[in-house]
DNA sequence: TATGAATGAGTTTTCATTCAT
DNA sequence: AATGAATGAAAACTCATTCAT
């Protein structure tokens, strides 16, 4: 039998196992949540543990998409914290996407979020987590309306746009193996730019546009 | 039982019942596929026979996703034929939107496209679906292209964003009824603004910016 | 795979056929409901197809001891039409405790019908059989009535009471296999004398009480 | 952590507690054993300190049900000596119901002991639950011998009957809360009567009967 | 003794799909 | 073509009990 997580500091990590396991299979296969049995194999638990930890499956992700969640819009707020000047929009959002490719798990559990995680969780957790959401949107939004001198509640709009624009190209772009075989043939081609490259451009027109003044 | 559909006619008849079925199922609850026995059912038919229309049940609503993509499409082509100039992108973006208001179940199946539709498909429908895709968006885009005086194939770009800015900004504005009353409180309002509202701002910033040249 | 039942009579063949595999089972191993999956496989079916005939499990047990119930009434019904007096009470009594013999599953299963099938079962099927439950009683309460010329109503009463002396005996006095070993010593004997000599002689008891005039 | 029990009568208190908290719970919820955590936390003790009183959760229900047998054999005797002569049976009978009213968890606690609670018992508990109950039955029984002149063995066998009327008579008239409304129609009326009523009755049927020579 | 973290067996039911009629 | 009876895989979660601390 495991050692047990008696206190606070211990069990904190044995949450972070789960979310662990959760999230290196999720990333063997994207498309569907892994089942509650397979995950506690991965982190070494019996099933019954993990559910010491969260109330169901979806909670375990969405806990995974709270994280990256806050990843990102920590990297938002030190990115317009401080130097922030010397770099540029561009700047910006090049750290951006390379914040994102840091993190592959996320954008594929986003896509999962509105039809498939959001499903089967207590209305608590699932109010918690869009509060949480919501107070660190708000957050970097300040934080973006100090560094750019924006009406107050602007940069939680821009946010909200980059990520719709985010979310939207990569559901868009982003292929199973499976379907990118099936997709090889250059007549494709038109619905198969580079995710990545493709984000860049879009992001900077849609920035272009939204700070001018007009 | 029913009369059997004998001449190409009745088939193409008997197959638009059922995705009119489906089409009302999805509409009553959109956050999850109807059933198959429920289509049938709605459709008057047995279960059987719908699965002679349709391989699988996901075949059925990424039928639907396709009309429902042409007709888009279709809208913009019309848009940007003729007299279109008369309207500037302003013009353009309030007919789809208002296009898209015309199809409640178009987004919302389409946030299902992503995780859940494409799970459960022959590899040849889905093929052949996205190669009507991708046809009818080369299509539109040349036709852009023509309208605006762009740089061939400029105008497929232009449309994958538009269309990113719309799916991105649905998913994370649309909320289903419980939801909604979850997050009444007006802590919540900076992640609810209404989605036509905000669609539409989003898209004028994104065509301002990427009309510019820089 | 299974002939189909397709007409009225064939689905009622094969209802009983898994009325029949259920009986078998609980008479194996009284003090459980046999599993669900274990039916289906003693009845030669898929478990889905159990699902096709019953709602729930405890549905299938419920529908037994409705058969049994019918029975004991229908036993009770012939005993007391036609040339009944020729009996007397005491024959009556013959009668019933024999026609208990004939089915053994049946008090097993009614000592868990309190707390075990009524668990969970629909609203409407726990409805219906105690409706037909009630109407079954009231009509061989009526028969009571006229064969022994009593105050309308009395029959149903007395049946009651019959029953209960039935159920708390047997309740007291039957016990597993396994009981029976740990209970051999004699210091156990004033707990266990025989159900059917003592279920008599208390009938008897309570019916000459019953019918005394006082 | 709470004081631990060293000496006997602490662990006597400590065991109390458990039963009186195991008592609590199933009166709220009378269809079902409250679950061995419920106990622990009504207790204020942790589950593990449960487990060193009791071996299995049902040994704690079947010593609640011997709490109780052990009360109504006393109520018996205390009636029976002594001063009995002047209430007759009637008066008997009169005092063991109003001693039922006053433990309502007995019944239905002894409605689960044949499917439910002698489950999941250790054979040396069971064995020692029946002989205390032996052991009760034939003092109580010998004590009506005495008081009424029978045969000796006689009044065990009254005990044993009058029981099984009383345990068969409350498994028929009583209806969990949500029964009761579904049962609320006239039509159900004839399997309604009032317990209390009712085995009142049906106890002096039978007693009539049983001290009539024949 | 007391604790409560960890265990893991155990089972119903749904529902997409098939195929005998 | 149409039917609907039959199939059977699939998986989340509970909870009594144990045992390391």
């Amino acid at each position: 039998m495991l050692q047990r997580a008696i206190d606070t500091e211990d069990k904190a990590l044995r949450r972070a196992d789960i979310l662990s396991a959760a999230r290196k299979l999720f990333l063997e296969d994207s498309r569907q949540l892994p089942s509650a049995a397979s995950i506690a194999r991965e982190s070494g638990l019996a099933k019954g543990t993990v559910y010491l930890y969260f109330r169901t499956k979806e909670e375990i992700f969405v806990a995974l998409l709270a994280e990256d969640f806050a990843g990102v819009l920590n990297a938002v707020i030190e990115t317009f914290s401080g130097t922030w000047q010397t770099e540029g929009i561009a700047g910006f959002i090049n750290r951006y996407v390379t914040y994102l490719d840091s993190r592959p798990e996320f954008l594929r559990l986003d896509a999962m979020s509105y039809s498939v995680l959001e499903q089967n969780m207590g209305d608590d957790q699932l109010r918690s987590f869009k509060l949480d959401l919501t107070r660190g949107l708000v957050a970097a939004g300040r934080v973006l309306d100090n560094a750019l001198g924006l009406v107050p509640g602007r940069g939680v709009t821009l946010l909200l746009r980059t990520y719709a624009i985010t979310r939207g190209l990569w559901q868009s772009l982003d292929f199973p193996p499976t379907m990118r075989a099936l997709l090889a043939d250059p007549e494709f081609a038109p619905i198969r730019p580079n995710f990545r490259t493709e984000l860049v451009e879009a992001l900077n027109e849609y920035w272009r546009g939204a700070m001018q003044t007009n």
